[in-house]
DNA sequence: TCCACTACTTATCATTTGATAACAAAACGA
DNA sequence: TCGTTTTGTTATCAAATGATAAGTAGTGGA
């Protein structure tokens, strides 16, 4: 196994999980929440407290159009800025309590068809799972900067 | 490790894998190809001879949009269209020697960054991360249908 | 033969997303 | 202090995508 050989394995293995989690997600229905608005919930959540410049830069959104998704969000008290008191052309968005409460049901959503798909592993083989996660996690994505 | 860890570990493993696709492929420059219209010429590409209906199930992209893009890729020369003897409703889809040409340029430059990704990999290394790979495709997206 | 079904197309419309220009406010460095 | 950079906003336009209705042609079963 050379380099080469690993890339299209990675191509193909990228392709696949796209497709598999438009099948897990396409079910949930989020109450006029787009596509891209959601990925902004989910970014926030995992990431807690973000700025708008960090969701641009680590989401490759525009920083024009990430305004206009976050005001949309805004609007729908799906989540809140605050000011940064160190530099007050920061804010700090975070999830709003609906907005916790609403990625926590889609999360849910999610999850039952998951399971579906895992559901003839056995213990050992939900290890062997997260232990495969976590080799790709810090040996490919380990930089993943800029 | 329970079934429930693992989602949460899922979650944020595909998270973190669309970004570094999108590092990837961002500056791969097709002359006016769209991002679906890429998914579809990549789906091609890797399952060589399909149909307008596979596509569209595969990539849950409604059939007359499916049509629509095919349409597209085929006044651009990319794709062709031959009937399929058995059944004349049926189209064979296939990448045209244009159309392989293209998507072999676009991998090549998308394998230049991903090399970059994991130029910190040892051998052992790869062989792990080749390992992982198989250990997802054959425990998680084995039963990936429908 | 007739009817239901599948595979695909065309047309149309609304919505989402991307891109860009122009702007304001704060920070920062010389 | 003054010019530059960073952070974010609003506005506007074009393009891509999604959704749906309606139609054609071929298949296959009763």
């Amino acid at each position: 196994m050379n380099k080469h050989d690993l890339f299209q394995q990675f191509v193909a293995f990228t392709a696949t999980l796209h497709q598999v989690t438009q099948t897990l997600t396409q079910n949930v229905k989020l109450d006029h929440i787009t596509a891209l608005q959601y990925k902004i919930l989910e970014y926030i959540q995992v990431s807690q407290a973000v700025t708008a410049t960090e969701i641009s830069d680590c989401l490759h959104i525009s920083l024009p159009n990430t305004s206009r998704e976050l005001r949309k969000l805004q609007e729908r008290k799906l989540i809140e800025k605050t000011n940064d008191k160190l530099d007050r052309r920061k804010q700090v968005i975070r999830l709003t309590i609906d907005g916790e409460k609403m990625m926590t049901e889609a999360f849910a959503c999610i999850e039952e068809q998951f399971s579906q798909l895992i559901q003839g592993a056995s213990q050992k083989d939900v290890e062997a799972i997260s232990e495969a996660l976590a080799v790709l996690e810090q040996k490919v994505f380990q930089n993943k900067g800029q």
